[in-house]
DNA sequence: TATTGTTATACTCTATAACTATA
DNA sequence: TATAGTTATAGAGTATAACAATA
């Protein structure tokens, strides 16, 4: 008994992978003329709510190991961008410099652009479901 | 004229990203301990269907650069899956060796699952819209 | 004893540049 | 002169292991 071959266009998973690698290559090259990367604004959006917050309260907000945020706050620092505040001992705040405040408002102009050309991109039916479709595939995966 | 925060929650290109990654990591690890990886079952089923697809077909239909095939390509044939067929001078056809059409097999049972799993966990509402949403971002990008 | 921050390292997927050989 | 295959390299986003210092 053969299993039958699986056709990938008709995989969700698969579509998922294509989807994302499309969108974020393409956003990607939208945020690299302000020296940006992705992961550079998902935290500075993150960070730019004005609570105290720390590099391990970021990665616990992004779901990725606290010891990625390292280089990455690394470059923003060296940019200028964020900076650092004791909280005690142990931990440190992490806020937008003005600079950083300033890239940051033209990075989500941006990201606006890009966000409503995604949306657009998809057929008008489906437009609605996009986004509570994704977010159940990942909210308490 | 300061502009309004974003709140990533709201962004459907983010959604895109965190459902990306976490479906992927899931799926990478029911396919590890067969020694495989996303990529590697993706042109797996791309070879398997008879035809006579080359390295830089691969790389066409996954909208990839052909130079990627190269590592892939030698780790399935150092791992006796799959094997080049000359077709001229120049090209070669790849093909499934039976050790690969076996492993194959068993990687699309689970995928099978990894499909059907994620599926489920979208709500039955949204479920139907997730596949074509997702096609036309990535079709004709 | 759990948490924060860190260093060092590695893996996966993808890209660019440049080359050889063949169609 | 366009295409196939290749080598070498780089970049982005993750991960693991192990550690010191603090809460």
């Amino acid at each position: 008994m053969t299993s039958q071959p699986i056709r990938l266009d008709t995989l969700p998973g698969y579509a998922l992978r294509r989807a994302a690698n499309a969108m974020m290559a393409e956003l990607g090259e939208r945020l690299a003329p302000m020296g940006l990367r992705i992961s550079d604004v998902t935290a500075m959006i993150l960070i730019s709510t004005g609570s105290d917050v720390t590099a391990s309260d970021l990665a616990r907000m992004l779901d990725i190991k606290r010891t990625n945020m390292v280089p990455l706050l690394k470059r923003l620092e060296d940019a200028d961008l964020v900076h650092r505040r004791a909280l005690d001992g142990k931990s440190q705040a992490i806020d937008l410099t003005e600079a950083g405040s300033k890239v940051l408002e033209q990075a989500q102009a941006e990201i606006e652009t890009f966000e409503a050309g995604l949306l657009q991109r998809v057929p008008e039916e489906h437009r609605e479901h996009l986004l509570p479709a994704l977010q159940a595939l990942y909210h308490a995966a």
